[in-house]
This record gives structure tokens, C-alpha cells and sequence, in this order.
DNA sequence: TGGAACTGGTTTAATTTGGAACCAATTTCC
DNA sequence: GGAAATTGGTTCCAAATTAAACCAGTTCCA
């Protein structure tokens, strides 16, 4: 067996990842979303402020306005000020949103889960026990 | 085992890709490499034309012309026309690309190595063969 | 109190990115 | 041979990204 660079593992990895998210890029788009909206969709219910999200998804803070003003417009995601501190938004999904935010994530599941598919059954439960203990 | 949507896992995954290699890009701007450049370098040897390397880096190659331009002038890189065929660029590490990189890699390893280290070496292999399989 | 420091979110401006069109060299095919 | 199709690489430009500066609301503390 070949010595383990930790680089070329993350490349690969990351390769990967690219891989499987540029290949539903264009059903996103159907669907009426980028790619990063959809993170920020899936990940609103956690985290209903902006400054969260940033910070949960590490992106930029003038990243996250832009994707939740278009967000917001496309009638995904609705945001209110919250009462007890008038600087924060809360924000929260839309029936649509939610839906739309099902859907994109049901095509990224599949999507990877067909890459997963060239591995016997228990590889895939190995890398979900790695990926689990790296995580 | 606990049901884990794949997409989730994608989306956590990705999320420590990119903590692990935001946390090492000031000490790369160091050594004079954005993280982009610092993969076409360790992808130099094995991919040593422009083409190659946008298909295996998944990158554009108007981005590869750029970093490429930048490589040379910062004197990690030479390029040489291929005289078997005169439209290709032959790429090459100088000695400084070659130590450059083999820093700029060490750092990135180390940064992974802090979550592969939650692992076994056997299961490192493992993973890294799991990767290749899907890619 | 009240002002200094901090936090949430936005705007601005500069940088980075990448699709499309492009040129030159090579290959294909009649 | 030579026109048509391909391939390698670059340039152009529009779109995406983000650091820096900013405003408004909140907290801290003398």
C-alpha cells in the first residue's frame, strides 16, 4: 500500500465533492436555485441568523446578505426583525422554500449516493463510519 | 447506525475541506502560493500539461492560464512549447516550485492530519481508497 | 446616565472567476 | 493535397465573490 499523503486525500476528497455538486448544478437551477442557496436553505432551520449562518457555513457575511436577499425574492425565505434585538433578522423557510430545499437536497443525495454506488455495500458503511469519525 | 442523508454528509464534509484549508492559506500566502496555485503545483509532475491539468484539477482553463502565469513569473514553474506538438505547454517545477510545494502540501497535511489523526492508519489507507474508487 | 466597545447586517469597491469567442497547431477524412 | 473538425492555450468580458468601511442597535462599565 502506498504511504498516506493527507494532501492528496483532501484533494481527492474535495475533487469529489466539486464533482458531485457541479453535476446537479443545472437541476438546482430548475428548481430555482444556486447551488450555494441551497446551503443556506438547508441549513436556515438550524440557524435562523445570518450571522449563524456565516459563521456555521463559512462564507462571508456579504455573501450571506446576497443569498438570502435572492432568496427572500425568490419567496423562499421569509425575515423578520426580531423583538428582542432589533438588529437581528430572523429568518425562516416558506411552505416553498421548505419544498424546494427537500428537493435540492434529495438531488444532492442522490447524486452522491451514486458515486457511492461503486462501492460495495460495506464500503459504504466504512467511509460513513470515517467520514462520521472525522467529522 | 444512525440514518444520515447523504447530502448532509456531502455538506459537512465540504464544510471541513474548506476549514481545513482556509486555516492553512495565511501561512501559504507566506510561502508566496494561493491555495489554487499551490494544487496545480503537486499536480505538476503527474498532469505536466495546461489541458491535463484544468480536466483533473476540475477547474476552467482560462483560471489554469492565470495561475499558470503567475507560477512562472513568481519562478516556481517553467514552461516549454512541446516540440511534438507545438500548441502544447510542456510544464515543469523549478527546484523553488519543488520546494514550495512540498511546504505548502507539509502544511496542508498537517491541518488534515488533525482530523485523519481521529483515525487508524489502516483506516486512512482505507478512506483514501475509497475516495479514488469514486472519484 | 453616557460614551466606548461590540455585534448584526448592508453597501461599496476591488478582486476573482469562468463561459464564450478566439487563434494556432494538429488530426481526420474525402 | 486540402477543407473540416479537434485540441491546446489565451483573451475578453460579464458575473460572482469578498475584504473593508459603514450604520444602527446593544452591551459594558465608569
Amino acid at each position: 500500500m502506498s504511504k498516506i499523503d493527507p494532501a492528496k486525500i483532501w484533494s481527492l476528497n474535495h475533487r469529489l465533492l466539486m464533482a458531485v455538486i457541479s453535476s446537479v448544478a443545472a437541476e438546482l437551477a430548475d428548481l430555482g436555485l444556486e447551488t450555494k442557496e441551497l446551503f443556506v436553505l438547508a441549513e436556515v432551520d438550524e440557524h435562523p441568523y445570518p450571522a449563524e449562518l456565516a459563521a456555521s457555513l463559512c462564507i462571508p457575511k456579504p455573501s450571506v446578505t446576497l443569498y438570502v436577499k435572492r432568496l427572500e425574492a425568490a419567496g423562499f425565505l421569509r425575515r423578520e426583525i426580531d423583538t428582542e434585538d432589533l438588529r437581528r433578522h430572523r429568518l425562516q423557510l416558506t411552505p416553498a422554500g421548505r419544498k424546494v430545499m427537500q428537493q435540492g437536497t434529495a438531488l444532492l443525495s442522490e447524486a452522491y449516493s451514486e458515486r457511492l454506488g461503486r462501492l460495495s455495500a460495506a464500503q459504504q458503511s466504512e467511509l460513513r463510519v470515517l467520514l462520521e469519525k472525522m467529522l
